[in-house]
DNA sequence: GATGAATGAGCATTCATTCAT
DNA sequence: CATGAATGAATGCTCATTCAT
């Protein structure tokens, strides 16, 4: 059909960027072990050998993938954690609501969605996510837990882990129906609204009790 | 040759629930995709062809996993929160302590866990965990949250469904923990202790307040 | 064009020998490199699959080749060797006469010119041939050597070795030539005569001097 | 980036020797199947594409280097044949030591041998190697035959051909060792040894009886 | 001339599925 | 019923060759 040969456009420095970008669209739409790289090429644009110049395995563009997307994010998470103004309280609110913007996104939630899907035949990018995504999400909010309890914000809190599992479970469940239900959802979910929630509930339980003001 | 004269049981009936459960255990170990039928009929104890008496394909064996070991889990579960003695809040904290049971199951976590890897390439199989699993869960819960609020033991809650998402995160969250990341810690996390305090903060955050202010 | 869905034989004792055979003629015809393995297949008359059911990889099929049917040869030569009535020279002469009959079979004059051009490619397989085939051979010559110089059947030999690589050169040659010119040539090479000259030749250099003297 | 400005040497002559030279190395280290086009141009230290420039396929190249490098052996070995001063015996040592310097050369002796490895793919080339290397080497060896045995030097031989692939087994097979078993080898074959015992044995076994004369 | 990014036909290998026994 | 040898479509990857720069 397409008889031009298509110019064969030169672009090194860019091919790269969108060759994970293809990718990471045919990942999210069939998985990771029934996309063929003819899919990945064809949606880029390119040949499949074209690919094989930038990415020396289909396994290398997963990797690629988890790596080149998700250490940003955190990054970028870790530093507004640091710079927000006042209370534990006020940052754990700006962090939910920071969370609920990369889960209206379809695409950044798809990436841990594979790292889970795949991290039995992947064990190492399993690793690489548990340290660099999850350990850091973790020692993140401990530290406001932290911090929370001894500016007296919160009442004290036993385990930390805990509290940050709790934290980020309705925010994993909401990443999840994203990702799985979402498309074939008629109402969809209201993330926001889930979120706030979710913070108003959490924080009224852990929060020290306020203006107990025994009088005197 | 055939030295174990291997009875050849005239088992046809029981057969189908052993492949499955053999089915169950290679894709927990290594995924749908990376399954061989083979691996499952070795595993069964039969041969590749025989898998082909009992499933028409593959993907067959996978749905009927789903539908044959999900379904069961779930009517238990709904007659229990029927039967449930007294309160809104005990029975969750029933249904939270039935569903640690689960979570300690490594085999029962997978499932929920494949529907989750595989939605995209089962939409059919997807649409019936949504509506036979979830959506009776979410019943389940919902109801049991108009009840804590009609019986006045808990505070009037607005939109019951988040409810139940906020109920479900923690839940959700050690699942996918379960399945992806405990293989590879050291630290195992305490699935109860996690459950019960999640109990805790939730309930103490839904409750109706207790002393109300009596009158002298 | 053959519709009809050919009959699937069953026979997993001969296969292996017949697709040995099939991939000799390949290799032969178009060398390792050059051979499909659908080349290998479609003349044994089975699917591309079949041979993976008995050999592991292409490389793997070119292994047992050596192994398989240089092994027997050699073993032969060795027996013969050692039954041989009487002289040194007789045996050389036997020896000579039996690699006669090898030289005129071109499969078997083949696999050593397979394993010379793939020597670079599969190091392993050369270093089975020098000392499976080479060595044995070596051992074999020498000891009948020393045993001709021991019985006075031939002059002193200084280096034995030597002997040997020299009483196999024209063997060699013709070898080669059997292999690599033979199909284009129009007068082919007279085997026989061109062995018993060299034997004629080799041993008219290396004999004892006969009439050792005797005065008059 | 271009850290070293590679004065881009217009050396458009020199080009294609130095081309055929980094091929031969190539193909040496790895056979000719095996030789990527990429490995040729690095070694030679120029891009893929420029290759086309001078040669218009990968075969082409063997093709070039088999003509270019073994025709001047050929020219060098029948002018030394000529001009050699006396005797038949005389000549025939003196081809086989230079001969003997050829074997030493792994870089000329392989190509021989890539000749026999590829033949069945490159017929043309197994043809011209016959014509101009082998048969031009046969007249040249049975002319000296035929002048010695003219002379009265040589015993009268039947068949001069014969003679001719007599005398060159041992060099045959001395070059298969040197490029197949020789990288593999520790002690390595004393070249000049088995080719001077060569000689002895060959020119003993074909001498006319000396001065056998008795007188009466 | 020289480059090297791009191409796509080609090949080894895998595996769900079939069917003669 | 059960088997497992046979099948062949499908897929990841390679590499000779082209051509815009």
């Amino acid at each position: 059909m397409n008889d031009l040969p298509r110019p064969r456009t030169r672009r090194k420095d860019t091919r790269p960027a969108e060759l994970l970008a293809a990718a990471l669209d045919c990942f999210v739409e069939k998985g990771f072990a029934a996309t063929r790289m003819e899919d990945i090429a064809r949606r880029a644009g390119v040949a499949k050998g074209t690919f094989y110049l930038y990415f020396p395995s289909k396994d290398a563009v997963f990797e690629a993938l988890v790596r080149e997307t998700l250490l940003p994010r955190i990054a970028t998470l870790e530093q507004s954690a640091t710079m927000a103004g006042l209370g534990a309280e006020a940052k754990l609110r700006a962090i939910l609501a920071m969370l609920g913007q990369v889960l209206a996104d379809p695409k950044l939630v798809a990436i841990p969605k594979l790292v889970l899907a795949e991290a039995g035949n992947f064990p190492d990018m399993a690793r690489f996510y548990r340290q660099e995504v999850i350990a850091r999400g973790q020692a993140l909010l401990n530290g406001l837990f932290r911090e929370g309890v001894e500016k007296g914000e919160f009442r004290p809190l036993p385990d930390l882990d805990i509290m940050t599992r709790l934290f980020m479970g309705p925010v994993v469940l909401t990443a999840l129906w994203q990702t799985t239900f979402a498309p074939v959802e008629q109402t969809p979910m209201p993330i926001d609204r889930v979120l706030s929630t979710h913070a108003d509930l959490f924080l009224t339980a852990i929060k020290a009790p306020t203006g107990t003001g025994g009088a005197p």
